[in-house]
DNA sequence: TTGACATTCAACCGAATGGTTGAATATATT
DNA sequence: AATATATTCAACCATTCGGTTGAATGTCAA
């Protein structure tokens, strides 16, 4: 389970298209800062940031060897957020569920 | 299926917990912003502005009966979200690929 | 009409984001 | 030792965020 504050995190960290090709990059092995920075427009040091934000909700692990710093994707927190979801979809309800919703609010109106 | 854009918006909007508070209170039924408002320690502007980041990212809907605004959870965002996540996890792989994910990490390394 | 209530708008503030450039640090290579 | 490479650090900038306060708007009720 995580905490509010891990899940702020995760939720922020994945809220950004540019750290989540980051993070489907990674997802196919590891790889060093300069490797992932390749396909963007943006500068090196833009792309560090964002990684330090990943880093951050712990989605990425760095690993040094020597200059290089390996980064590799950590599923916990995907999986800690998805679970999260599925357990809030499930409290808060759905489509099916509009109907009861309705009649609740009905009910709330009528002393 | 949800374009970059309102996944952004979703996974922002729910980064944070007092609307994830305020969306858990919408989710047993409507409310007015007063209402909704009540139980937080910050002033009603601030919540006000919450409201409009959820709805922004349509997890709120809002229904004007004369001065008052009445709030409804609506759930396709989450659902969504929840998609995306699935699919991404299968897609990124997680524990159990772990060991698969260090083979092709190694392939990498030996030319 | 006058006044209370529900809500937003507007301006401001401090902190965080997302980006830049330039310098610093550390490690490899020659 | 000198140079090139990998990465971060530091400073800066514009924008957004999360909050405040005070005024404006619109509606209900006496």
């Amino acid at each position: 389970m995580s905490t509010p504050r891990t899940l702020d995190r995760t939720l922020l960290a994945l809220a950004d298209p540019t750290r989540r090709a980051i993070l489907q990059r990674l997802s196919s092995g590891e790889a060093r800062v300069t490797e992932v920075a390749q396909p963007f427009k943006m500068s090196l040091n833009a792309v560090s940031k964002h990684i330090l934000v990943l880093e951050r909700a712990k989605l990425v692990q760095r690993r040094k060897v020597g200059r290089d710093h390996y980064l590799s994707y950590r599923s916990e927190p995907l999986d800690a957020a998805a679970q999260w979801i599925e357990e809030t979809r499930h409290f808060w309800g759905s489509r099916l569920d509009a109907l009861e919703k309705l009649l609740r609010d009905e009910d709330r109106n009528k002393p």
